[in-house]
DNA sequence: CATGAATGAGCCTTCATTCAT
DNA sequence: AATGAATGAAGGCTCATTCAT
């Protein structure tokens, strides 16, 4: 069951909207669909016609970023390497985070607007929690996180990132934290 | 040159709106001066006359928690051990940021409101980046993070720890999240 | 390039809303666009919609008034006359301005909130300048006053009819003393 | 029935209060008892136990000047060519209204808080009244103007002069404008 | 008398949402 | 379908006035 085809004209409004919205997102600017209406020279009806809140506005930026990082864990759980393939994992996880100004308010929201939204989201908890897993079964993890762990820490170091004084360095920020996250801020000695 | 002692009846409503203001942030209101008077029984002009703005009153309600983390982080800055030192300031913050609803977004905030704010703000910055310094000369603390990491990492440990699901366990989650930072995602072999 | 016709039924409430806004501000009653918008039966947003600010919408009341003393005055310059044409000019002038109460603070307003306004004044004032300067090659206006001086002038008999006690005797009123104004308050002897 | 004598400090309120006012005036900003009293460091309460409401503060403000011009006409009236008294009263009163601020808008006001300032403008009026009848006898000044019209005229010639661009010019422009309506704006052939 | 804290009506403005055109 | 005008609840803030201290 697909959905029904969209008319041409539609369609390219719908782009519109969402490229707009986009566009507002990344400059910080607070989503109202009044506002996404006027720079997309649209109706504020027919915005409201595509989509019924600045949530699923919203989300629907959000939802690519989200369908191609869960393409990309499915993919890590082919990996071999279950070390590599959760912190790759991770990595792009929260680069897309600071990079895509929508997702962290998505990701951070405990409930969402679109199904498609929730299905992505439990898609990623999901292979985030089996990356989780087999890499601590291969005991290079710590054991006392959970799958329900992963998201919360990956939108922290987001977090962390966006907090921090200067927004140019965001992405590089971003991967320092993690880099720490992963080794550990306290320096142990290593093995003989 | 103290400030000139309140009216009994002016410290009372004071204290009045404090608290409420606390209880909204608390339970996760959006704090708004009308409805701050309204459930404290007090007119709008009164509020507005000890709080010009939501922020001071913000403020207000999370300085005494700054307070206490300053002085804590002074005396830290006396422990011998400066590992221990380091880490017992941050497990103090984290804790404060997660069990103060206010903290965290005064944390964050790139502005204040009140001067005594940015006074606690940058103390507590300044005796994080010398605990941090003393720790990373004892050799045990990476050296790629500054002074200027360190807000940001606790802000984003509290945030993942909100972020988290189940709210009951914020101190419990917010504190495995310290330790996993502190001693890393990864496990490596440790001396023999 | 003229501004998009408006639709049938914004066009009869922006004219509902110039209307009562007249009304108000023919009463002397201190224009409040909250005001109008209860008055005229409509939402504030369709006030706000229509009219930004207080001003913007004064200045509407009065602009109508300000295109026709503009068009007279443009007539004037025509006249053969000067003495007759400047004489003609005041005369409308005041009228218009004890006749249309938001004239005169529109006229003296330091500021305009309208291009079309600012326009509308500087044309009158040009030609206003014009015509005195006119009447004065002819040698039958004094020489010391300067075009910036006519609106002022006019402001003032205006003013004056207006605090005069009576206000049923404005217009006749305003004659007078712009008669004076003109002949002098003093008698001198005439030509033998 | 003389007013009881004041306390002495009641007495230096009273006139910090009325400095403050005048000053407040001076600086066009509006009058409000509030920002009096800060100003005065002085409380709420103090200042509206002199001065009822902001207008009767203004009035008392402005009453001094009134005294001086009703005194000044009460002289005049002694003068024995009714033109010079007339122009000299008039000359005054342009001068006192566009130099104190607070004086234009009480002369102007339909109604008054102090009946001290209602016995003053009477005064005023009726001095003035008989300046014009003695002048209008004296064939010197035109007849059809009566006692009514001279305070209006005054008002309108200040507040000609405060809308004109150039408020450092005021007082020369004020006076050039009463020039222009004693000599009368047209010019006509003297006697040979 | 002096004080200044408290009051709350009232104005301003924004914005999410609906619905006539 | 598209449009954008209309709506009005809601929040922000000021300020004249009162009254407890």
């Amino acid at each position: 069951m697909t959905t029904a085809p969209m008319r041409k004209d539609a369609a390219r409004n719908w782009e519109r909207i969402v490229a707009v919205a986009r566009q507002l997102v990344d400059e910080g600017t607070p989503l109202q669909l009044n506002d996404v209406a006027r720079r997309a020279q649209l109706g504020v009806g027919t915005v409201y016609r595509h989509f019924p809140t600045a949530e699923a506005l919203l989300e629907t930026v959000a939802n690519p970023c989200l369908e191609t990082l869960a393409a990309h864990g499915e993919q890590a759980l082919t990996d071999d390497d279950p070390g590599r393939a959760l912190t790759d994992f991770l990595i792009r996880t929260i680069e897309a985070q600071v990079t895509e100004a929508a997702l962290s308010t998505v990701t951070a929201a405990p409930t969402d607007a679109l199904p498609r939204t929730t299905e992505l989201k439990q898609t990623l908890r999901s292979v985030g929690g089996q990356l989780l897993e087999r890499a601590r079964d291969a005991g290079v993890v710590r054991a006392d996180l959970t799958s329900e762990d992963l998201v919360p820490l990956m939108c922290g170091i987001a977090y962390a990132a966006n907090v921090h004084s200067v927004p140019a360095a965001r992405v590089e920020t971003a991967h320092r934290y993690l880099t720490a996250l992963l080794e550990g801020l306290c320096i142990r000695k290593g093995p003989t």
